[in-house]
DNA sequence: GTTAAAACATGACCAATATCAGTTTTAACT
DNA sequence: AGTTAAAACTGATATTGGTCATGTTTTAAC
């Protein structure tokens, strides 16, 4: 269970904030970063942003994870980035000047920092190491994208589902993948059921163990080969 | 034909300058912006710039057009972007430090502008302008692809064709859309015959027209109405 | 602890679309 | 202008993966 108070979270003793955006802050500017977050509990599937609206400031993972999605036409959910302690979501529209094309909302129960659009903007201005954070950030999941589009071209939902399962590895880091079946479907792009009968089909080729909502890769060679380059 | 030599392109007179990212430049920024590029004459089907290699610089459309493209696994391309007179591409990997995750070739014979890494570099440093234009352009372009993946996922191949093309007409404007049936279909995200069955449908449905190689849409609405929201 | 609601799981079926194997048309090159 | 290669097109067939229907287990709420 998290600690429900934000009072404990500063940024100067934030362990998430190292490899973060923030991670090169000197203690001055840490110092004015904290002064400037707003921190707040989250509980499970609470969301921070909708698609359409506009932006307000930017989010800063402390502790917890974050799916980032879109509605397709007949609202089904595509989940296009999960993110993780550390990760500073929500800025994107703040630049385009466009509303949300995306939502988030909690996968689990999370701390999460606020800063506001005008303090974010400002500290932008005046320190060119976050600046080109920014541009290195947006310009990495530009590339990201690419390569997730061709994915869901050109892959069938076996090798997008291993795929997929390497990049949530990632994300879980030493914790196991824990992600209802149909947030894992619509990481995945594909209809629930279809996710679970894969995920039956890993399980005994012993390319990954289920405990119940939980999951485990044991092969990751195999995922690896399965997925594809 | 267009004229071969680039001695004829100056930056104070392209036409296609105006709504690029150097649009808002004074006269003396259009100036150096000219002393520092170079123009060259591209024939059809020539490479910008391959995946894996490493940016030296930012390619600035004259004129033609330039498919951005990724190679899945069995080396079929998935068009991700379509670049037009105006547009600047390939800047993306010079920020993020990674070799470049896409490709890029010309779609038809075009004057093509280059300006050298350092050059670009400098520029967005002295101009705070350029700098929040091209994190306006990373951030549109991020929203856009958010959207790519979900149409990927989420719509049948007859609704990405018709937003394809709604897509395509943006981008050739007054022209016919040109392009091959494979081109076409690599952008949808299709089988080329799966495509050309699926033009046929919409031509005999007096939504597009086919010129042999060229092809009109007649009837915006309902190819709205196909693609969904 | 009980109960209701999610979430998970499985089977049967079928539609959309890829693949393969051609033919015809168009464009490019000498 | 004639030749050749590439692109466009067509038909037959295979298959992936989505949908629907239904049952079971897990989780959350009271």
């Amino acid at each position: 269970m998290l600690e429900k108070s934000h009072k404990h979270v500063t940024c100067a003793t934030c362990s998430a904030r190292k490899n973060s955006l923030f991670g090169t802050y000197g203690e001055s500017e840490v110092m004015d970063l904290n002064h400037e977050k707003m921190c707040n509990y989250y509980k499970k599937n609470q969301p921070l942003f909708i698609e359409g609206s506009f932006p307000r400031g930017v989010f800063c993972l402390n502790q917890g994870k974050v799916k980032v999605f879109t509605r397709g036409d007949e609202g089904k959910e595509q989940i296009i980035h999960i993110a993780k302690a550390g990760d500073v979501i929500g800025f994107r529209s703040m630049f385009s000047g466009e509303p949300y094309k995306v939502s988030a909302s909690t996968l689990e129960e999370s701390n999460i920092c606020f800063i506001g659009k005008d303090d974010f903007l400002v500290m932008m201005d005046n320190n060119p190491i976050l600046r080109n954070g920014i541009i290195k950030e947006l310009s990495k999941e530009l590339g990201d994208r690419a390569q997730f589009i061709t994915n869901m071209a050109q892959k069938s939902v076996r090798e997008r589902l291993a795929f997929s399962l390497l990049i949530l590895a990632d994300i879980y880091g030493e914790e196991e993948i824990n992600l209802t079946r149909e947030d894992m479907a619509n990481f995945v792009g594909t209809a629930t059921e279809t996710l679970i009968r894969l995920l039956k089909d890993f399980k005994e080729d012993e390319i990954i163990e289920i405990h119940t909502r939980k999951l485990l890769i044991v092969n990751r060679d195999k995922l690896l080969r399965i997925a594809g380059r």
